[in-house]
DNA sequence: TATTGACATGGAGTGTACTCCAAGTGTTAT
DNA sequence: ATAACACTTGGAGTACACTCCATGTCAATA
């Protein structure tokens, strides 16, 4: 596959693409005679990934980190799991945080609703009175 | 208060703090004769308020536009309540996604553990979990 | 009265993560 | 063979959210 056509597939830009190789985030991805990036399955099964990782807020830093042991080969099995499960317990204690943030905003929420049913009903009194 | 107890009570750093008055995202905070700041419980409040929802990833953009309306008054609460249930939203799939991305890191540790417990390759290991 | 220390302001600098650009190369269509 | 087009690289520019700094004021202490 094709950058443009990459792109596509993951709405990602080419620009993104490229930096993210250049910065070791994705592995080098395979070139044709020409020199031009030729996709594989392996090279959009790791942008799918990086992709994923990086929307939940992954930092860039450990995620090249990732790749940089898996390039390194079997002997950072353990380095890479115990990598995956500091960055998993972080993201487990920001999605924590952040439910209790949604309650927060629901119980404000309901509050404003609250507030102007409250005024719906003086607004009507008052229509009474005056 | 003065701003560096508030720093301290809050766990953020005088420089943010001014940062968030100048840009709107806290109202203006009182000030004594010499024109020092002296936090107040409302300011205290809106502190601990921003704090929670920048901390949950709510943009600036959104907050200090509902700062804004708040200071405009009560004939903005139906704009603000908007604002809060379109933020509410946006929090919530971001939530959603993320616990998808939690999944995925504990399935693909999970595969490691396997993995270490079974001598397997990582080659393979990688190609099976993306 | 001179020094110290916290605080004020406006503006410059930093880190992260892209995003854009200039200049050049290879492939395809006319 | 000339133009059009997608792609290449290295490097510069941008957006966001702080973070730091120079300079100055004010109140309290030595």
């Amino acid at each position: 596959m094709t950058i443009s056509e990459v792109s596509k597939k993951f709405d990602i830009t080419p620009d993104t693409l490229r930096y993210y190789e250049r910065i070791g985030l994705i592995p080098p991805v395979p070139r044709n005679k020409s020199g031009l990036r030729d996709y594989d399955d392996e090279s959009c099964r790791w942008i799918e990934f990086i992709k994923c990782m990086r929307s939940a807020g992954l930092p860039i830093e450990a995620l090249s980190e990732y790749v940089s042991l898996f390039r390194q080969g079997d002997e950072t099995i353990d380095e890479r799991r115990k990598l995956l499960i500091r960055e998993r317990d972080i993201l487990a204690q920001k999605i924590s945080d952040m439910q209790d943030t949604l309650k927060r905003l629901d119980y404000k929420i309901s509050f404003y609703e609250r507030t102007m049913e409250e005024n719906k009903c003086e607004s009507l009194l008052h229509k009474k009175d005056g």
